[in-house]
DNA sequence: CTGGGTGCAGTTTTT
DNA sequence: CTGCACCCAG
């Protein structure tokens, strides 16, 4: 059986076509380890995906693995199905030269992100407590947590005031309801309760908090502690699993015979056992998942290779702690009791995306933080970024675009834009990106240079501009749902209290200009009316099948189904985007009707009944909680614009986007806007201090307060936005923003960032 | 480059 | 309702 050796196997992928990459001896150092723990330090551009994929391959093809005794995992869903596509296509190639190849199903191997991974082998291995377990996204947790837990009861007793009292921060906040901040002097709406409640609990499974001791802390940690456990009971009793929970089950599973069973295996191709496990992104892992990592590579000789870069750490509202990239050796020491010296530290600290003038602009930028440069806020010994790039010329590659006020701002930008693609100095565009903290199309975000652009002939591709409850065809779909459910708006009315009645006023007006061009939606809404007021009262209202078929009780979801059937919607599911757009209302209206009655044991929410006292009408508690629940949900928590599964930028216009969506991705140009905010802890940073004394593990090195790791996260945001420019890096910002020498122009002050970026 | 008055607009991100 | 960006005066 001929073998592949790694020299034979990297000089075959340099063969692969559309692939430049050569692999440097610090990148073949990751590739090549063998056995044991393995931290790799690495910089943006640094190649640490490719690096990944190669390692797994590397333990696949050379070292004759069996593809099931390895897992890679990454952040998103994304990252996931990138590394699956790039290792398929990678074999492939390998396989020409080495056709024994062709067995290996590198399907096996196990790539996903943590969650997924963990749903997936607990079903797999028939954990018992998580047979038949519905798992809950993002809508479906908020409205579980709205109709089931304690602190978003509908009168909740006073016992709580002083709970609300406590975390006050994580209720407040701008209500899209009413326009205004929540006023300390009431008490929280439900709604505000229920996703401040969401927010608690998936922090007491991430951060691993001690509930036992939070109970004999007393006062509103006893409080929330027993809230906490009857939310944790109604999961279970309605065999339902959230995200934050699903990692602590499967922490649990490894210690069952089930568990180890999959950890060691039965000797067979199908279940060898658990040999390696990679981890992508280590930076934005939280401290369950640190300790599932930990519980994965528990077996001697501790096969766990993480690679991150604590600098890039964006998602801290996610649960997420730099910690665990920071002090991974000391996480390793805790967990196996090994010295942490046995822990292999490697760093990618090659940059192969820059010119060497951004490169050095970013290590000077983050360096420049005093809170960055004490121990414990960056990996230990972490040295500066290496320029490698190809790269190279005089021109100006980090440059300030400063102007007096935001118009002549947006104006000159346009212009800097025009001249680049007039010199050819781009081609395209889509070889420019404009970096925002929002790309909401409102003055104070996108729409000055949107609008510099457009008067230039420049055209903008920016798919998340509006708010998706803002769109027509969801405006228009709503309305006539109302319309048929409740066309006198006597609940609406009643719901006034919340100003969700004025929502759906908007809607219905909404609605009735649509139905003035298509009478056809307009006769089905009064045909289902009829339909409805025929119905004796207290019963289930029946949709009829086909001939001769039984009638079967009508539905939310059907109803709405029959709606979109229709002009206009039948019509706009042509357009792929509002397509998208009514995906996500769709899935909002099924997590509403999925929704289990607290002590009922399936979901009737869908099921439309008449009312008892009024005939002819849909049930008046019905129609109430739709309001309260699914329009409250809406209103409170926005609809999600899903992004599109392989979104390629239109090659003739300028993408605007976040610095969250720019993660991972390059651009030859690239504009950063929004520079004036100044730092402040969010909800995330005072609750992760709020709850430091309930850690089950104590922080390996001392902590930040809520305001430093506030500066720290502003700093590493920024940092990831400049570390995406290949040729150009070109801030944005009017001459009172720089004068406020705010965080994002590094943390020394004018006369040190004069220095060093070029003002254009 | 700073201080104070005015006027406008109210994130963002993901399993 | 606030808070903060912006602008202008000094």
């Amino acid at each position: 059986m001929p073998t592949m050796n790694l020299d034979q196997m990297l000089k075959t992928l340099e063969t692969l076509p559309g692939r430049q990459f050569q692999v440097t001896p610090e990148q073949r150092a990751v590739i090549e380890h063998g056995t044991g723990p393995l931290w790799v330090i690495a910089g943006p551009g640094s190649g640490k995906t490719e690096v990944l994929v190669l390692r797994c391959l590397k333990l696949v093809c050379v070292d004759k693995l069996p593809p099931a005794a390895i897992m890679i995992t990454t952040f998103t869903e994304r990252a996931a199905k990138n590394i699956q596509d790039r290792m398929a296509l990678y074999k492939e190639h390998l396989a020409k030269s080495d056709p024994t190849l062709k067995q290996v199903d590198l399907g096996l191997v196990r790539v996903g992100t943590l969650h997924s991974l963990c749903n997936d082998i607990m079903q797999e291995y028939r954990h018992p407590a998580y047979q038949n377990v519905r798992l809950l996204d993002e809508m479906e947790q908020p409205l579980f947590v709205y109709e089931h837990s304690l602190l978003a009861a509908s009168n909740p007793p006073a016992s709580q005031r002083p709970l609300w009292d406590n975390f006050d921060y994580l209720v407040d906040g701008w209500d899209p309801i009413s326009g205004l901040r929540w006023n300390r002097a009431y008490f929280p709406s439900r709604w505000r309760r229920a996703h401040a409640a969401v927010n608690l609990f998936n922090h007491v499974a991430e951060d691993m908090l001690d509930v036992a001791k939070m109970k004999s802390a007393g006062g509103v940690w006893r409080v929330f502690a027993d809230a906490y456990e009857q939310y944790v009971a109604s999961l279970v009793d309605h065999f339902r699993c959230d995200f934050a929970h699903v990692q602590k089950r499967f922490l649990e599973f490894l210690a069952t015979p089930r568990g180890a069973q999959f950890l060691k295996g039965n000797g067979t191709l199908e279940h060898p056992g658990l040999h390696h496990v990679l981890v992508d992104e280590y930076q934005d892992t939280n401290l369950i998942q640190e300790a599932i990592y930990l519980s994965l590579a528990e077996a001697h000789p501790h096969n766990l290779t993480v690679v991150g870069d604590d600098d890039q750490a964006l998602y801290r509202f996610r649960g997420a702690t730099v910690e665990c990239m920071v002090t991974f050796d000391k996480a390793c020491q805790r967990a196996w009791k090994i010295s942490p010296k046995t822990v292999r530290q490697l760093r990618l600290m090659g940059n192969y995306r820059s010119h060497p003038r951004v490169v050095d602009w970013c290590s000077d930028y983050i360096e420049s933080f005093d809170l960055m440069r004490k121990p414990g806020a960056r990996a230990p010994g972490k040295p500066r970024l290496s320029p490698k790039s190809s790269i190279t010329g005089n021109y100006t590659s980090v440059g300030l675009l400063e102007r007096r006020n935001r118009e002549d701002l947006a104006d000159a930008f346009a212009d800097l834009v025009q001249n680049l693609l007039k010199n050819r100095i781009v081609q395209l565009p889509s070889q420019c990106v404009l970096l925002l903290k929002s790309t909401r199309e409102i003055r104070k975000w996108a729409k000055l240079y949107v609008d510099a652009l457009d008067s230039r002939g420049i055209s903008t591709y920016n798919p998340r501009s509006k708010a998706l409850l803002q769109q027509e065809e969801i405006m228009a779909a709503l309305g006539s749902l109302v319309e048929v459910l409740d066309p006198q708006g006597t609940a609406q009315v009643a719901v006034s209290g919340d100003g969700i009645q004025q929502m759906a006023t908007g809607w219905r007006t909404t609605y009735r200009s649509v139905v003035r061009n298509y009478p056809a939606l307009g006769d089905y809404v009064k045909k289902a009316r009829q339909r409805i007021a025929a119905v004796p009262p207290n019963q289930l209202i029946m949709l009829s099948g086909a001939k001769g078929v039984l009638n079967f009780p009508a539905t939310l979801q059907e109803l709405f189904y029959h709606l979109l059937n229709h002009d206009p919607f039948k019509t706009w599911l042509d357009d792929p985007e509002r397509t998208v757009r009514l995906g996500a209302l769709t899935k909002a209206i099924e997590a509403y009707c999925s929704n289990p009655l607290p002590g009922r044991d399936t979901p009737t929410r869908g099921y439309l009944r008449t009312s008892a006292t009024t005939p002819g009408e849909v049930s008046f508690n019905w129609r109430e909680n739709f309001y309260y629940a699914l329009v409250g949900l809406l209103v409170s928590q926005g609809l999600d614009q899903p992004e599109d599964e392989e979104e390629l930028f239109p090659p003739d216009r300028l993408p605007i986007m976040t610095v969250h969506q720019v993660k991972g991705l390059e651009f030859p140009f690239v504009f950063v806007g929004g520079l004036m905010e100044d730092a402040e802890a969010s909800s995330a940073h005072r609750l992760e201090e709020a709850v430091l004394s309930f850690r089950q593990t104590v922080p390996a090195s001392q902590p930040f307060n809520a305001d430093e790791r506030a500066l720290q996260d502003l700093a590493r945001f920024y940092y990831v936005a400049y570390s995406r420019a290949q040729y150009a890096l070109i801030m944005l910002a009017t001459t009172s923003q720089v004068n406020e020498q705010r965080p994002a122009f590094g943390g020394q002050g004018r006369a040190w960032y004069r220095q060093r970026v070029t003002i254009l």
